[in-house]
RNA sequence: GCGCCUGUAGCUCAGCAGGAUAGAGCAACUGCCUUCUAAGCAGUAGGCCGGGAGUUCGAGUCUCUCCAGGCGCGCCA
């Protein structure tokens, strides 16, 4: 359905064209001052420049035509020149009730949906996941979902870091510590021999140590090279190991996925790129891009207009190893090949911001993907701690994810323990729920671009514009259905407007398709919660002043449970593309 | 050095397709639980939107400049 803005800037803009002026002044907006009216049009302005002419005669002249409308309860020109309309209650209560028809529910669908590929998560194997994988996760998976709720194809990649030089080290590590396993030795066979087994435990402890040591140990980083061109080139012991690294390492990584609420379409990695490394040598070099360089063969990529020196992308190393350049090239080669997508996002650190410059135009340079094809890197901001620096833990050691996650659920569990309208039986879940929607929640609400403090202690106290608040206020909605025994799938109509307060929760839920319109084409997931704590914030307001339950009149009461169904429903929509799972009670 | 990003209330942040009185939450102070969950509601106080200049009828929002902070600048990802 079309957006409530849409069809004003419509009649507007014919009221314009009417009095002889054009189209384009017709733009309507929600009103910034909404004990004025509930929508503006700023056009008399731009229209009076071009015209000649006082911008308040302009309005007049338009509002004259606009009161032909009945759509409107009030329409008036305001000095200097704004157009302030009002709409009737009959029209909102349309809306509205096109809204819950709507199979949407009024968010805007997009014409041509176009396929989009969604680059998020990036975790390197064999090393755990710490708070700063938090942000690419909660980010990238409320991009996909925002993009699929507003009708486009998205298919999404977690692009595993599982072939570069990390892996080196981690095997380089292992055989020091094991140099008698199979799968050192030369003679190796992949079908007779078998792989000593290894747990995530001892994988967590080996990355992090082993970087340390290469940091310092020149023969050890020496040797880790040496791994990681050897991997890469297919010997046989060291891909044998690498699958068991993959094996231990992806189980963990999806169930930590799995427990934020987060899942991926694709989990390729770079090595599933590697296939489409030799094509993308031969695509560069056959277009005479290639060049060597202090040794390593690298492409250029600088334009003129450039304000500062951009170097040349990297394709091989010295060593002649693959570098994250060539597995991101080759990865949009394959890409392409698979899914010929419209766009490619990647969200991905901001920090990267260069990087991805310079694949991007090495790609549309080499003609890996169509002239149109839109490549965009979505960059986010660090989490720091309340010293703005990135967030440490007591000891100055990186979070790891799950102690962030327990800390916090843990958290929720003892304040859901204390409640006494929490089931006996899934306090554990309700807890988990809690925990994950008041960590999301808080990390969404900020803009992605943004740097941001993580502030434990703000999580742990569950108030104010928090997830838990919305999950708390589809608990209060719950409740009264339940004491009304009415179902909340149960077809909704709406009589009358009887309170301002209910007033203001139909216009909130009217204007939500504008705030999903916004948020999908900024890719901001801000928007989104915003619009959700203005429902919750509005909807408390219209609970507190209204008891529906002991309500008497039949047609009052039928219209606020109504709107109770409807307020739900959607914050529940909206919870959804935030990643975010409701409770039934808390 | 060059480039990118950021600077809004005591703190953490929205707002940045230019519009009429700059918004939340936390913290502080007042009220409100014998009617639907007080993880809540209502209210008070708190701002030269980093400084300066410009464009505009109109600038927190656009441009320039200065200041402060963060980040990035060839073989890690």
């Amino acid at each position: 359905m079309k957006l409530v803005t849409q069809v004003l800037t419509e009649t507007v803009a014919g009221a314009f064209e009417k009095c002889g002026y054009e189209k384009v002044f017709g733009d309507v907006l929600v009103s910034d001052r909404l004990d004025l009216c509930q929508f503006q049009c700023n056009g008399s302005f731009a229209c009076a420049k071009q015209f000649r002419k006082a911008p308040f005669i302009i309005a007049g002249e338009v509002v004259k035509r606009l009161k032909e409308n009945s759509i409107f309860k009030t329409v008036e020109a305001v000095s200097p020149g704004f157009i302030n309309m009002t709409l009737t209650d009959e029209y909102l209560l349309g809306v509205l009730l096109q809204i819950a028809q709507d199979r949407h529910i009024g968010i805007p669908q997009i014409e041509n949906p176009e396929t989009i590929i969604l680059d998020y998560g990036g975790p390197n194997v064999a090393k755990p996941l710490h708070i700063g994988h938090l942000r690419s996760a909660i980010i990238g998976e409320a991009l996909k979902r925002l993009a699929r709720a507003t009708g486009r194809k998205v298919i999404s990649d977690i692009h595993l870091g599982d072939w570069g030089l990390q892996i080196g080290l981690v095997i380089a590590e292992l055989e020091q510590r094991n140099p008698t396993w199979k799968c050192f030795c030369a003679d190796f066979d992949a079908q007779a021999d078998t792989v000593a087994g290894l747990n995530v435990e001892t994988l967590n402890e080996i990355y992090p140590f082993a970087s340390k040591k290469s940091k310092t140990d020149e023969l050890f980083k020496q040797k880790a090279d040496r791994v990681t061109y050897e991997l890469q080139n297919g010997r046989a012991g060291y891909i044998a190991l690498w699958k068991e690294i993959m094996r231990v390492s992806i189980a963990d990584l999806k169930k930590n996925y799995e427990s934020l609420n987060v899942d991926f379409d694709l989990w390729y990695g770079e090595s599933d790129a590697e296939k489409y490394v030799g094509a993308l040598v031969d695509t560069l070099g056959g277009k005479g891009l290639l060049r060597e360089s202090e040794g390593a063969m690298v492409v250029d990529i600088a334009e003129e207009a450039d304000t500062a020196p951009i170097p040349p992308v990297i394709i091989k190393k010295t060593d002649n190893s693959n570098i994250y350049a060539t597995t991101d090239l080759a990865t949009i080669i394959q890409r392409q090949k698979d899914f010929d997508p419209d766009e490619m996002w990647y969200v991905v650190d901001k920090r990267q911001s260069l990087h991805f410059t310079q694949v991007f135009r090495c790609a549309k340079k080499a003609g890996l993907v169509p002239e149109n094809t839109k490549l965009e890197h979505l960059g986010f901001g660090t989490m720091n701690g309340s010293d703005g620096k990135p967030y440490k833990t007591r000891d100055g050691g990186v979070m790891r994810l799950s102690d962030l996650l327990e800390t916090i659920i843990n958290a929720a569990y003892e304040k859901i323990s204390a409640s006494a309208y929490a089931s006996q039986t899934d306090q554990k879940e309700v807890a988990r729920k809690i925990g994950i929607a008041a960590i999301k929640f808080g990390d969404l609400s900020n803009h992605r671009a943004k740097d941001y403090i993580f502030d434990i202690d703000k999580f742990l106290s569950f108030e104010g514009k928090t997830g838990t608040y919305l999950l708390y206020t589809i608990t209060r909605i719950n409740s009264i259905l339940k004491k009304v025994n009415v179902s909340s799938d149960t077809p909704v109509s709406f009589s009358d407007i009887y309170t301002d307060a209910e007033r203001s929760l139909i216009l909130t839920i009217i204007l939500s398709g504008e705030a999903f319109q916004h948020a999908v084409n900024e890719k901001a997931p801000n928007y989104v919660c915003e619009n959700a704590y203005q429902i919750a914030a509005v909807f408390s307001t219209f609970y507190h002043d209204n008891y529906i339950v002991s309500e008497t009149d039949e047609a009052k009461k039928a219209t606020w449970i109504a709107l109770c169904i409807l307020t739900r429903k959607l914050l529940l929509k909206h919870l959804d593309i935030l990643g975010i799972e409701a409770v039934e009670s808390m």
